[in-house]
DNA sequence: AGGATGTCACAGACATCCCT
DNA sequence: AGGGATGTCTGTGACATCCT
């Protein structure tokens, strides 16, 4: 865990004051004040693989103005590490507007606390997916993080984040994630497993939530098979999925990264979507986790 | 026309590496 | 250990182009 951001202090221009700069909010603006809401924290590439193609020096500019105009807030954690962007009070009212309630974070962060990385990594995963899926004419249609999950009730059993997918076929899938910085103990992550196990048997599912898959991504691939060595094979039913979050941020939904306890024959998300559903697949239809 | 957008060049600050 | 070279990330201004 890296030390704490603190918050940046800027220069102003030295030939344009902030109160004559522009003021014209776009659309893509507010997109992204909507991901900043939803995702309480993200990194200057993050956001510029989300909304400006990639472009670094294009996200800087555009996120100074916003900057500039209060609506949201950076955090420097040391000047060779990138920005983090979080919302404001004044941001987030303008979410409020234009989405007419609340669907993102209880309340935009104070600052970044001792979760941070994992919570980096958990937006990359989000990040990951929202910008390979229209490739593929997927998209995600819901995303619940755990703080969304925890605001729904108690729960012995909440997953990094609980998300859908759905396909250029029009068939929905939904995933549980495990996101792990290297930091749980592999009896904390069997326990987990355990739970997701006793799940899959019980009436009401996870949040309402039946047929999922669960997938684990490591920020070290060599914890991935630390963590995949240690379940059983078969182990709650097969329906646990690996692969390293390098690998998922450089090849997307459509590399094929991700592994089973057994298996070292390696399926895109699509693929092991569509296995526990189909005929022939890999005999895995008594795998998925189900109510 | 004026604002938004994207690119480029440049400079400042810090981290890391390598050489002495 | 100390110092220089190099790399990374940022902010900023200038400029061209696109959009409203």
């Amino acid at each position: 865990m890296g030390e704490i951001p603190k918050p940046l202090r800027r220069r102003q221009s030295r030939f344009l004051p902030a109160s004559k700069r522009s003021r014209r909010a776009t659309a893509r603006d507010g997109r992204i004040l909507l991901a900043l809401a939803k995702m309480r924290f993200l990194t200057t590439s993050q956001l510029a693989r989300l909304y400006f193609g990639g472009s670094r020096s294009a996200t800087n500019k555009r996120l100074r103005t916003l900057m500039d105009q209060g609506l949201v807030r950076v955090w420097a954690r040391n000047l060779s590490e990138e920005n983090l962007y979080s919302i404001t009070r004044a941001g987030d009212r303008e979410v409020q507007k234009t989405t007419g309630g609340r669907d993102h974070a209880p309340s935009p962060p104070r600052g970044p606390d001792g979760n941070l990385d994992h919570l980096l990594a958990i937006n990359e995963v989000r990040v990951s997916l929202a910008v390979s899926l229209p490739r593929v004419r997927g998209m995600l249609t819901w995303w619940r993080s755990e703080w969304d999950l925890r605001a729904v009730g108690p729960s012995r059993l909440i997953p990094d984040a609980l998300f859908s997918i759905r396909w250029e076929d029009g068939q929905e899938h939904s995933f549980a994630l495990e996101l792990d910085n290297a930091t749980k103990s592999i009896g904390g992550f069997l326990k987990k497993m355990l739970r997701y196990e006793a799940v899959g048997i019980s009436q009401s599912g996870l949040f309402g939530i039946f047929g999922f898959l669960i997938l684990v991504v490591g920020r070290e691939p060599r914890w991935v098979e630390r963590y995949r060595d240690s379940l059983d094979e078969g182990a709650c039913g097969g329906a646990v999925w690996f692969a390293a979050l390098d690998d998922l941020k450089k090849e997307g939904v459509e590399g094929s990264i991700w592994t089973t306890t057994e298996g070292v024959k390696r399926y895109s998300l699509r693929e092991i979507s569509s296995l526990p559903y189909s005929t022939e697949g890999i005999g895995r239809e008594t795998c998925l986790i189900s109510g």
